[in-house]
DNA sequence: TTGATGAGATTAAACGATTAATCTTGAGAA
DNA sequence: TTCTCAAGATTAATCGTTTAATCTCATCAA
């Protein structure tokens, strides 16, 4: 490998210049300058990250931990953030902290002894990651105080209760996955306050909830609205099986326009987050966090898009 | 952050042997091990991987470079092998190419400017990754012959079409993505090839087999194979839409055993990989190609499996 | 002529871990 | 007593980059 050193010797002066030259930090002369950027594409120079990591003390490498990176959300933000920090010369050290709270910890743990300069984390559902030496941004709902920038659950809760209750339905069954999850409370929580008081209201949570549906439909439910994508295909596997058509007896929605929600039959409706802003604010605090500056906007949320198909319809 | 000077100067020795101690390399006596191993667990010492990346010349990081992680299938191979890589202490720099092979070659570069020791590439669909300056594990398909290991894609292929044939059925219809994909062409070619004569079989590609399909089934097919549990769900859709019942007038299969397989209405029989085995032995290759010693078993196939569900029944 | 000024380069130290070479000490042998 | 030997430690250099401090000139003003 071509070190700064070659480039001097190569061109007789000191590695120092070089080092300059190439950072535009001292004094060198334009001309230097050129010869210098000249020799080193010629060469295929490429900075030594582990020198410059050991001399500077930064790595300029994040870590990124994930609850669940088979849950297809996932891998969508962790693409996107990967892009974004690709843009600032970043690189992301992914993990997965794979359903419990320990094992964030040794994620957190593990990408610490790798180095990582900060760290951005989607947490457990119900945990807070413990205080670390490096910053630490958390993506995650309002109603976490931790919150450093999130999509707006409670809001998006609200774009699609609203919908339902517009197209005339008036009584729903709330179904989501575990109420110890912030993220699914949030948007329960913009469901229901979102409703006016006439519409009467079911929230039924886990597989329980699940298997509680049919009794319900038959109790007179219209519509079930569900706090993700992945709840709602299962819902209406169950629905398929009980043959109870969607919409023409019942409307389904989803939560966060997941890729099997256009695939479905009917397609979903569902609302979208913003993974894309997100992701930059994302990166935006963590560095600024890391640079020593006061970041941007903490615990600022990311307003949700209600993305109406085919799952609900007018009850009859 | 406390370094081996820290431990040394605390101890009244010097980082040499604090050095040796930790690493078990140098003569340093059991009482002086001992001592060193209490005051680094005390002092909460982590090696600076940059100091040691500088003198060593080594990382501990590993690239791995995936098409595409919106499709789950990568992200569980890539949770597979940052689990094994943990394991070796190893870091995993995890990038996406995006759909295009300039992607792949700009990730490839990317993580080759983050100083990784060695890289893992599932590459895109026709294309082989450009020669690097470090080690690189190719994961495909047995056709490439850069495969260094992958499932043994034409095998589960033939298991499939066996189970099939054996259930009773006569003619068929196998429908790919992409007939550019490596992958998806031996999948399709250890169908045709483990189907006996007197089996009709038709062959169809992409959107336009898609679209096919109802068709082909008043023409007198009677299963369709894909390639891919993705492609059956949008098959499933169509079937749905054209209210033709699965496995009753038609059974359906997919590939790669996802979640959504085991979610879907009725379950999808398919064909799994075994991930886990893949990445162990990815890891191992790999590995053993940084360390410069004969890398075991380059190229193999890991066997894939029958997963029977309710997709498929006896033709009538 | 002397001094001040500043552009443009160099020197040297530092970051943390590793390791070959060297030094110190005590024990045992002749 | 002197010599040998090895265990147990230290010394010092090294990896590549950055940066504060310093040096060398040429230029220009007084």
């Amino acid at each position: 490998m071509v070190s700064i050193k070659d480039i001097a010797s190569d061109l007789g002066i000191t590695a120092a210049t070089v080092s300059n030259a190439l950072s535009g930090k001292g004094r060198v002369s334009q001309d230097m300058v050129q010869r210098i950027r000249a020799r080193a594409d010629e060469l295929g120079y490429r900075p030594n990250l582990a020198g410059r990591a050991l001399r500077s003390g930064r790595t300029g490498i994040l870590g990124l931990v994930m609850p669940d990176l088979t849950n297809p959300l996932f891998p969508r933000i962790a693409q996107t953030i990967s892009n974004e920090a690709d843009a600032r010369q970043l690189g992301i050290l992914i993990a997965d902290s794979r359903g419990s709270a320990a094992e964030q910890s040794a994620a957190l743990r593990r990408l610490l002894n790798l180095g990582v300069d900060g760290l951005l984390v989607v947490p457990q559902k119900g945990t807070s990651p413990d205080p670390m030496p490096v910053p630490v941004a958390v993506i995650n709902t309002q109603s976490d105080p931790q919150n450093a920038v999130s999509a707006d659950h409670v809001g998006g809760g609200a774009l699609i209760a609203r919908h339902i209750a517009e197209i005339g339905h008036r009584h729903l069954l709330l179904l989501g996955g575990d109420p110890v999850s912030e993220v699914q409370s949030d948007r329960i929580k913009g469901m229901t306050s979102a409703l006016p008081a006439d519409i009467q209201v079911d929230v039924l949570w886990g597989a329980d909830g699940l298997a509680a549906v049919p009794e319900r439909i038959s109790q007179g439910v219209t519509a079930i609205l569900t706090t993700s994508d992945l709840i709602a295909l299962q819902v209406h596997s169950s629905l398929l099986r009980a043959q109870i058509p969607v919409p023409d007896r019942v409307s389904l929605t989803g939560f966060d326009n997941m890729s099997i929600s256009s695939i479905m039959h009917p397609r979903l409706t569902t609302v979208a987050q913003n993974v894309e802003d997100i992701a930059a604010r994302a990166i935006a605090i963590i560095t600024a966090m890391i640079a020593g500056t006061p970041p941007p906007h903490l615990g600022e949320v990311v307003p949700m898009r209600l993305v109406i198909r085919q799952s609900t319809a007018i009850p009859n």
